[in-house]
DNA sequence: GGAAATTATATTGTGCACAACTCAAATTAC
DNA sequence: GTAATTTGAGTTGTGCACAATATAATTTCC
């Protein structure tokens, strides 16, 4: 690909800041027949994937809080409010007040966002055993992505 | 990060995909500062890098088509339309029809896209020399990056 | 050479991201 | 105990991404 190849004062980083947006959404790309046949978005599929994983701790029902979603997916308030309602509305989830303080939003599944679950891990170990790219592959990349991803955070 | 550390049946994959997803708007927060500067934003900046590029090479001046640019971005005309528009408006390009092909929208640089390349390519190199990330880890994590990508186009 | 198919861009509509702001509830300081 | 601050969600506005569609110019095929 003549993108990875050519040189240039802007070339080194362009490239990396380039092939993470670009290699970003070409795995939302690649999920898209999962998340279509599920009828939801790829973000949409990240909070599931925590509601899932909270959902099999014990005392899990608690609910989780917006402010703790957006943590875990680094999204803020203003992204996560819309998306939330819009997952509700499906009946994926149920958003209510905390008793304790009412500032906080809890966000709880319902079995129609639990029964998606299996069809998406099947889904996934699938394409994992289908694809081009090898577990030790996907392992390594990954490492280095939160490696980087750490450096990020810690120098600015 | 516990995001790294936990497993689960859904927890490989994903860590790989959310953690380009992650890392991906990581990247483009860390560029805010100086896009704020130059008063563009991301997908703005990858396009300059492309006229940028084309500029400075022999018979340059033809102008880029939004074909080509998409190709080489990976983006289609439903977002490369408007964003050209908006640049066009800023002063950063002119968008003409090719007088050969009147289907072709051609985009060139302006004086005005011209003078912000030196201004990035200075907060870059700073930027690069400054940062916790060695060039060696840049260039480690663009080569994988890029594998990745090809396997993925290749295999679906 | 004219109908049909193809191609290049533009338009429309939905859903993120994120900055900036609002607002109410809770905390703190005094 | 109440005023000032902080905190957690929500709102508003801009700009991507991308699917689906539209439109007009070109090419292809008789």
């Amino acid at each position: 690909m003549s993108l990875c190849e050519d040189s240039g004062p802007l070339a080194l980083n362009r490239q990396l800041c380039f092939a993470l947006y670009a290699a970003s959404r070409a795995v939302t790309r690649a999920y898209q027949p999962m998340l279509q046949d599920l009828g939801i978005t790829y973000p949409q599929y990240l909070v599931l994937l925590v509601l899932w994983e909270r959902d099999t701790e014990e005392g899990g029902d608690a609910g989780t809080s917006v402010g703790a979603l957006g943590e875990r997916l680094m999204l803020d308030s203003g992204t996560l409010t819309p998306l939330l309602k819009r997952m509700e509305q499906r009946g994926l989830l149920e958003r209510r007040r905390a008793s304790r303080d009412e500032r906080v939003t809890l966000v709880s599944i319902t079995d129609a966002g639990r029964a998606l679950e299996p069809r998406a891990r099947a889904w996934v170990e699938q394409q994992l055993d289908a694809s081009a790219v090898s577990r030790q592959e996907v392992e390594q990349l990954h490492r280095q992505l939160w490696q980087f991803l750490e450096k990020l955070g810690g120098s600015g």
